[in-house]
DNA sequence: TTCTTCACG
DNA sequence: ACGTACGTGAAGAAT
């Protein structure tokens, strides 16, 4: 057994403080500091700490002094712009904070931190020690070696001497250079006119060095390239010394100071209490050296097996048959899991050992028959009892299902693991949860089959580099499932899953493979019809602009209405004038020709969005549409559906509304039923509030606009009336978004004065929910997230506790967040329990979508008696609340005609 | 790839 | 002086 190389972090220190202190949205200590860089800065130490856990780490230090460089030449970083005012009273915060996270910082005057670092990669060079710098300068680029890689924290990337190759088209020692004939204009380093990265990295590919390439200036293509060389030769060896960083600076090292992980809890503790960084207090301690955390699992030997002959197979199905617990993953023919098919199967069950068992491969390689192998693996994976795990489970589940296989044991899926972990997160994609949880980089698909044009099918690829591929699909899954459960059961996260989220994947692969039926023919003529429409429309805006032009062009448009017709411009965009709807309707009042625009665009988008696109997504084999229904996109708990979204079938408008009508049941006989949870984010508002009134008026069932505008006017109930009832409605919205007094006056189209009357008002008679926004924003800042009525969390920065009714897009996006997810944590818990005893009670109705409040079933019509009521049951009893809550259902021959059921 | 617009809850 | 309701996905133009 050989030992693990000691691993070494060096801290690019300024370089990290201005990437963090730009990324961060200001922020400011309760006595008022700019906190933000001090802030990112801890935030990216613990991180360091926690997942990649150095036996050594610095701060590589500026420290001020007259510049060694500026002796060499004058001019250098004279370029630089001074330090923003908010971030130097945060650089001797930062100073405090490493000494309190016990990292030594290091620096001599008047040298920079580059050389700093360039004399700690040499003074451990002859040692078995990997050095990791955190860094985006390119500078450091030279120190580059198999034991020394860089880390850019923000864009979450390692880069080692193939990705400098691949970047740069040069070797670490040819770093300088390359930057010496470049220059760079941030530090005012000269370079050589004309040599920018493409041309310096062919010459030095040519000749090698620096000098060589100066010695032979005359065999550079370019006349003025050659004049370049010559007469900027010796500016390119100025640069090469001012960009060659020193590697023998006198320092010195106490290494037993340097261990990572010697932090004064009680200091720091102090001073995030000052900072207002509450949620640090108690993070920190798990990074403590007496912290009982579990060591992190080794890295795992890989090895795997490709299973090609009937022999094999045997053995690998005698082992397999012995697990309870293993992953597998498919890879297909294509991306989308209804139309795919099988062309191996990849398994694992401790993460170290692979299996790749090809059932299509090119011409010549053996495979296994894709009916034996999959007859052989049905029993076991349609046991309940065996747990299946793998990243993105649902797309496995539904390949299988085209195979007439149904996984019954939903295990871990890691996707969704890291959804709960982090809803917010930029990615939960196998690579990225790799690179996040194992510090592990997975063979890019390109590899097997290229990039862009030039794919060719995975089918028709070695099966030993599919193998290798496909294991190490299955072998990571496994490893993530594992490291996962962990994390969610310490974050009390895992009943969440286990209870919530992972039924649900099963439902939703339900909803996908059953699809919705459409009718094609219906669309054809309303397009047809919406054509004809939009050409009429489109010679009238033609004839009024006087031209022809691209409606659908905002610049062109923009061109029009702006300079040629002379109307005001009412909103900008970043880029030019708005001409969005709000301005079209502000500008019809004073011509016709936007009007006309609103209708073309209206139409237009109807026709491209979903007339046209509709028919184009119907899977030949089934005559139906299967949108995908995503359970890891929305940072809020909501699901989110695509390819096409289903979520968004226009109902708002005439014209949209018709679409409605080409969704019909599959079958003659049956029926759409629809079943949406009434007004649920206000009564998630009361339940949680626990206002009486509020809770008063949903308990009578009074309508609740028609409630609130009553409460805020001080008039009877039947003296509300429609303006009062749509002023009731618009602020009822509005705090469950986290109004402010000018969006409701922009709403409503009045003053903010009047709006802000309303809200007080709101908040006069409703002194409950008030309390509670104010509880929420209090708790939600001091964990550093917002969480739902399951327990659902999402991670939200910069509230800013105290503020009165005050609120910024954290606050906001806070309460939006408790509301919005706790509903659909309960359509989640609804469907759930809608589906177990739809399949307990051999129903044949059929659950097809979700749109977030609503449910929508594809039913029999002489079952539709008791699917209904079925239906009706589960919704309103699925969450425990103190508010009834109330489902109301409609039944009809297409989802436009559906009508009431009562 | 990014921006703008607009469809939904 | 600024921007100003939350959460999504898709299409088409511009870059």
């Amino acid at each position: 057994m050989t030992s693990q190389p000691r691993s070494f972090y060096i801290i690019d220190t300024f370089s990290l403080i201005f990437q963090v202190f730009h990324a961060l949205p200001e922020m400011t200590s309760p006595q008022g500091q700019p906190t933000n860089a001090v802030y990112g800065v801890t935030r990216d130490l613990i991180t360091i700490l926690r997942d990649r856990k150095p036996d050594w780490l610095i701060a590589a230090m500026d420290v001020r002094g007259e510049n060694k460089r500026n002796e060499i030449y004058t001019e250098y970083k004279t370029n630089r712009s001074a330090m923003p005012e908010e971030l130097v009273p945060q650089i001797a915060m930062i100073e405090e904070l490493l000494a309190g996270f016990g990292v030594p910082a290091l620096g001599i005057p008047g040298w920079e931190a580059d050389d700093v670092i360039a004399t700690l990669v040499e003074m451990v060079a002859d040692q078995d020690v990997e050095v990791t710098v955190i860094t985006s300068d390119k500078d450091i680029r030279q120190l580059l070696s198999p034991k020394v890689k860089l880390y850019n924290f923000r864009k979450n990337q390692y880069l080692d001497e193939a990705d400098l190759m691949k970047d740069w088209g040069v070797t670490p020692e040819q770093v300088v250079d390359f930057q010496a004939l470049v220059g760079d204009s941030v530090d005012n380093v000269p370079g050589v006119p004309l040599v920018g990265p493409k041309k310096a990295s062919a010459l030095i590919e040519k000749f090698g060095t620096l000098e060589e390439i100066l010695a032979h200036a005359d065999e550079a293509p370019g006349a003025k390239l050659r004049e370049n060389l010559k007469t900027f030769a010796d500016q390119a060896r100025v640069s090469k010394t001012l960009v060659t960083l020193k590697r023998d600076l006198p320092l010195e090292v106490d290494w037993d100071a340097a261990r990572a992980g010697q932090l004064q809890l009680p200091v720091l503790q102090e001073f995030f209490q000052q900072c207002g960084f509450r949620r640090f207090i108690d993070e920190i301690k798990t990074l403590a050296p007496d912290a009982t955390e579990p060591a992190p699992p080794p890295a795992v030997e890989r090895s795997w097996k490709l299973v090609d002959d009937t022999d094999k197979f045997s053995e690998f199905l005698a082992q397999l048959e012995q697990q309870k617990q293993f992953c597998v993953d498919l890879e297909t023919t294509g991306l989308d899991a209804v139309r795919a098919d099988i062309v191996g199967w990849a398994f694992s069950w401790d993460g170290a050992e692979g299996f790749y068992l090809p059932v299509q491969a090119p011409d010549g390689q053996a495979t296994l028959d894709a009916d034996v192998v999959r007859d052989a693996l049905r029993p076991i994976l349609e046991n309940p009892e065996v747990e299946v795990c793998n990243q993105n489970i649902k797309y496995d589940m539904l390949v299988l299902r085209r195979a007439g296989i149904e996984l019954r044991g939903v295990g871990v899926d890691s996707m969704v693991g890291s959804y709960l972990l982090d809803a917010g997160a930029r990615s939960h994609g196998l690579d990225e949860l790799a690179r996040r949880y194992l510090q592990h980089e997975m063979i890019p698909i390109s590899e097997l089959i290229g990039k862009g044009k030039s794919q060719i099918k995975i089918s028709e690829v070695d099966v030993d580099k599919v193998g290798e591929y496909a294991a190490e699909d299955a072998q990571i899954a496994w490893q993530l499932a594992q490291r996962i459960t962990a994390e969610l059961k310490q974050e009390d996260l895992w009943d969440l899953y286990w209870d919530l989220e992972r039924p649900l994947i099963s439902i939703l692969t339900d909803m996908e493979f059953r699809g919705i039926r459409i009718d094609i023919e219906l669309l054809q003529s309303l397009s047809v019809e919406f054509t004809d429409r939009l050409q009429t429309i489109e010679a009238e805006i033609y004839e009024e602009a006087g031209h022809e032009f691209n409606i659908a062009s905002t610049k062109q448009l923009a061109v029009v209405l702006f300079e040629e017709l002379g109307l005001p411009i009412i909103k900008k965009t970043k880029t030019g004038a708005s001409t969005d709807q709000e301005v079209l309707e502000k500008l019809a009042l004073q011509h016709s020709l936007p009007a006309k625009l609103m209708e073309f665009r209206q139409l237009s988008k109807l026709k491209s969005t979903y007339v046209d696109a509709l028919p184009e997504m119907v899977n030949p084999d089934t005559g139906r549409i299967h949108a995908s229904f995503n359970q890891v996109v929305a940072a809020t708990g909501r699901l989110s559906s695509s390819d096409p979204n289903l979520q968004n079938i226009p109902i708002r408008t005439e014209a949209g509304r018709r679409i409605r009508q080409a969704f019909i049941p599959g079958e003659p006989g049956w029926k759409l039923l629809c079943a949406d949870y009434s007004q649920v984010e206000l009564r998630m508002l009361a339940h949680f509030s626990q206002d009486p009134a509020l809770l008063a008026a949903f308990e009578r069932g009074d309508d609740i606009h028609t409630a609130v505008a009553a409460e805020v006017f001080h008039v009877a109930p039947e003296a509300v009336d429609s303006d009062m009832r749509r002023i009731a409605k618009a602020v009822n919205f509005g705090v469950i978004y986290g109004q402010s007094p000018y969006g409701l006056a922009v709403n409503l189209g009045i003053s903010q004065a009047e709006a802000s009357d309303f809200i007080e008002g709101y908040f006069g008679r409703y002194e409950g929910v008030d309390k509670f926004l104010r509880k929420l924003l209090e708790r939600c800042s001091q964990n550093g997230y917002a969480t739902t009525i399951r327990g659902r969390r999402r991670e939200i920065r910069g509230i800013r506790s105290g503020l009165g009714r005050q609120r910024n897009l954290p606050e906001r996006t806070a309460i939006n967040t408790v509301i919005q997810g706790s509903a659909a944590d309960l359509i989640k818990q609804a469907m759930i329990q809608t589906h177990q005893r739809i399949q307990q009670e051999q129903h044949s109705g059929v659950m097809l979508l979700q749109i977030h409040d609503e449910l929508v079933f594809e039913v029999p019509e002489i079952d539709l008696g008791s699917l209904s009521y079925l239906v009706r049951e589960e919704m309103e009893s699925a969450l425990n609340l103190d508010v009834p809550l109330k489902v109301d259902l409609s039944v009809g021959n297409t989802w436009l005609d559906v009508e009431r059921l009562d």
